[in-house]
DNA sequence: CGAAAATGTTACTGGTCGGTAACATCGTCG
DNA sequence: CGACGATGTTACCGACCAGTAACATTTTCG
């Protein structure tokens, strides 16, 4: 409570190390990325770098464990604002999404790591999938609780439109066929409430 | 006609170099692959790599063009299975495309590419962006050709969910999302294609 | 205050990388 | 054969990179 009075770096040196990481990663690749740059753009140096992450992959692994935590973060939003609404949180997850798409700062660091981190024992993966395992997890649960039949195929399909839209926003720019998500993953959740159990 | 008997590397040194690359890339990463690796696997020398390309940089822009012409030749595989037959070409891509989700050799350097380019101007990033427009008006011209009346429509759903996939695949495993592509694909093709102006 | 812990600074290592120069070899064709 | 173009070999350059050592400074807190 006494410390961070106006200082032009008020966090500590850690948490300023993660985010300058994820900041450059993002902009730069993970590869592209040397740890000099990441103290210099942290306000750091390369030796307190060292002295809280053993290594650039153990950083790695800390930067995906905190983008997954915002991503909690994200999905509490979404149960504070609809509240047991199955269906809301659907769509407003969906309409989130489609607003952030454009973004410099978009949620894709899952998918860019996951292309990035080639060896397939870079213990970075393990925290992807467990990630996306436990959004698939969370998703059909939501679809079940709007009503929907068959939640985990309408899960898996609003994952694959999402993990889809978010590729074809790197590869096509935004007036590719990302530009129609938000219509497409409504439509879809549309049909399956529809023809599953009715909601409500 | 008169070249290459039974020689250990038949084809031209230029030619094996680029496909030893796109090897590499699949498996290591642009980034991630060394120039020497690549003359290395390609059996010749870097010498001879920079003779045929004048930096790592442009053998990566020819190894998306070639992506790119082997994806063309899909294409013309499908146009002969199914002649004229939109509904039948469409099917047959996507059949396809989920056989080959979880191969090494996996038909996602574009993607996979887009994500390492992190330059804005590096020049393999039109290569993929001239590709993607290319086969987003072949798939809208079979959704066309099939009688669907939002043909655009089926066509940008259809991306989304090939992209995601790919990207699921990455992210989740084979047993992720995307092991249910074929069948939310194949659902999407014949709503629309109810829907709308009835085939045949 | 004063000690201890955390952080910053500088300099260094060994390795890899993209790219080039000089020279040797091979294949083709007149 | 002989010459020429394509290819292979070796060695090198400067830049960068991950990681470490030794030492100086600041911050924290009893």
């Amino acid at each position: 409570m006494t410390t961070d009075f106006c200082k032009p770096s008020r966090r500590s040196p850690r948490d300023r190390i993660v985010e300058a990481a994820r900041d450059l990663f993002r902009r730069h690749g993970i590869r592209g990325t040397g740890v000099d740059a990441i103290a210099d753009a942290a306000d750091s140096n390369k030796m307190t770098l060292y002295r809280h992450f053993s290594s650039k992959d153990d950083l790695i692994v800390e930067c995906l464990r905190h983008a997954g935590m915002e991503m909690d973060g994200f999905w509490r939003e979404l149960e504070d604002a609809h509240p047991g609404d199955g269906l809301g949180q659907l769509r407003a997850w969906v309409r989130r999404i489609a607003e952030h798409l454009g973004d410099d700062r978009c949620q894709c660091e899952m998918m860019s790591a996951a292309v990035q981190l080639t060896d397939e024992d870079h213990p970075g993966r393990e925290v992807i999938r467990t990630f996306k395992d436990a959004q698939r997890d969370r998703v059909v649960e939501l679809c079940r609780r709007a009503g929907v039949a068959d939640a985990e195929l309408l899960g898996d399909t609003l994952l694959l439109l999402i993990e889809g839209a978010r590729a074809a926003q790197q590869s096509s720019g935004a007036e590719g066929p990302s530009a129609r998500f938000a219509e497409i993953a409504d439509a879809a959740i549309l049909f399956f409430a529809g023809s599953g159990a009715v909601p409500r």
